[in-house]
DNA sequence: CTATAATCGGAACGGTCGCCCCGTTTTTGA
DNA sequence: TCAAAAACGGGGCGACCGTTCCGATTATAG
C-alpha cells in the first residue's frame, strides 16, 4: 500500500470519527472528505460505502465498550457509562437506537452478553429487581440516551437507575 | 369555498393522519396525496407546506392530550398517556423530540402546563419525589417513547414510574 | 346551457446525497 | 531518472423530496 494511500486512509477515519461523533450518522459523506482534506473520489476508495465507513469508526467503540464492561465494573456504573457514550458520540447514540444502519452481530452480541452478565450478577446480588431482561436494559440505555440528550445532561438517568433497583 | 375543494381538503387531511401516526413526519408529500387521492398539487392548495399540514394534524392530537390532563387524571397515569400517545402516533413521538418540526409554542407550552401542574400536585402530596422539574419529565416522557418504540409496548415505563416515586 | 373562475393533477424544478468515472497527479522501484 | 502502476479529486449520474407551474377539468352563478 502506498504510504500517501495510507496516509490519507488516516486523515479519512480521523474526520469521520469526529464528524459522526458530533453530527450523528447522517452527516454527507462529502463533509468528511473536506474536512479529511481529500476527494470523495478518496473516500470511496477506501471504504466501498458509507456503512463500511461507520463501521469502521463505530466498532472500536463498541469493542472498548465491551471491554469496559469486562472490567469488573458494577451494573449500574457501566449503565451509566453506556447512556454518557451515546451522550458522547451522537454515532453510537444512532447505532444503538438502530438508526438505519447496521453492526455487525457479532460485536452487537457481545456487548449485549457483556451487559447481561452484568445484570445477572446485580440481580443475584439483589439491587436489580429481577423482573428486567437484558433486552429491556438494552431499550432503557436508548431511552435513557434521548432523555439525557433533551436535558444536555446525564443526571436523570439516576432516576431510571433507582427505578430499577430491587 | 367549491364543494370539491372541501371534500379533497378533508380528503387529505384525513389520509396525512394516518400517515403521519404511523409512519412519521418523514413520509413524501406525493404520498400522503396519492392516499388521499388527489394530485401533490392539491395538496399544497391547501396546504402551502408540509409543515403546515403536519402541524393541522398534529396540533389536535396536543390539544387532545391538554385536555385529559386537565380531567382530573393522576400524575403517574398521565405520564404513560403521554408515552403511549408516543408509541401509538408517531407524528407526535417526533414533535415531542423536536424531530425537524417545530409546534406553535401556545400549544407546547399549555400542554406543558398542564403537566407541570399534576407533577406539582403530585409533589405537594409526597408521591414524587420533589427534585425533578416540568422539564425533566418532558424530558423522560420523551425518552420513555424511545424504549417503548425500542421493546414494542409501554411496561417498562413502570421502571421509570418507579424511579421517580419518592 | 354557458361563461367564468376556481380547482385539479402531475410534470418539472432545484437542492441534497450516495456513489461512480476518468483525466490527472503522485509514488515507487529499477 | 523515468515509466508503470497506484491513487487522487471533483464533476456527474441517478434517486429522492419539497415545492411550483400550467394546461386541462370541473363546479357554479346567471
Amino acid at each position: 500500500m502506498r504510504a500517501d494511500a495510507r496516509r490519507n486512509r488516516q486523515s479519512v477515519l480521523d474526520a469521520a470519527y469526529e464528524i459522526l461523533a458530533t453530527e450523528g450518522l447522517g452527516v454527507p459523506i462529502d463533509e468528511i472528505a473536506r474536512r479529511a482534506g481529500v476527494g470523495a473520489g478518496t473516500v470511496y476508495r477506501h471504504f466501498p460505502t458509507k456503512e463500511s465507513l461507520i463501521e469502521a469508526v463505530v466498532l472500536n467503540r463498541l469493542h472498548a465498550l465491551t471491554d469496559k464492561a469486562r472490567s469488573g465494573i458494577d451494573f449500574a456504573e457501566f449503565f451509566t457509562v453506556m447512556v454518557e457514550a451515546g451522550l458522547t458520540n451522537r454515532a453510537i447514540a444512532d447505532v444503538l437506537a438502530g438508526g438505519g444502519y447496521q453492526i455487525p452481530a457479532d460485536a452487537d452480541a457481545a456487548l449485549h452478553a457483556a451487559f447481561a452478565e452484568l445484570l445477572q450478577e446485580a440481580q443475584q446480588r439483589g439491587t436489580i429487581r429481577p423482573d428486567v431482561t437484558p433486552d429491556d436494559i438494552q431499550a432503557l440505555v436508548i431511552g435513557c440516551v434521548a432523555t439525557a440528550r433533551h436535558r444536555g445532561a446525564t443526571a436523570l438517568v439516576q432516576v431510571v437507575v433507582a427505578g430499577l433497583r430491587a
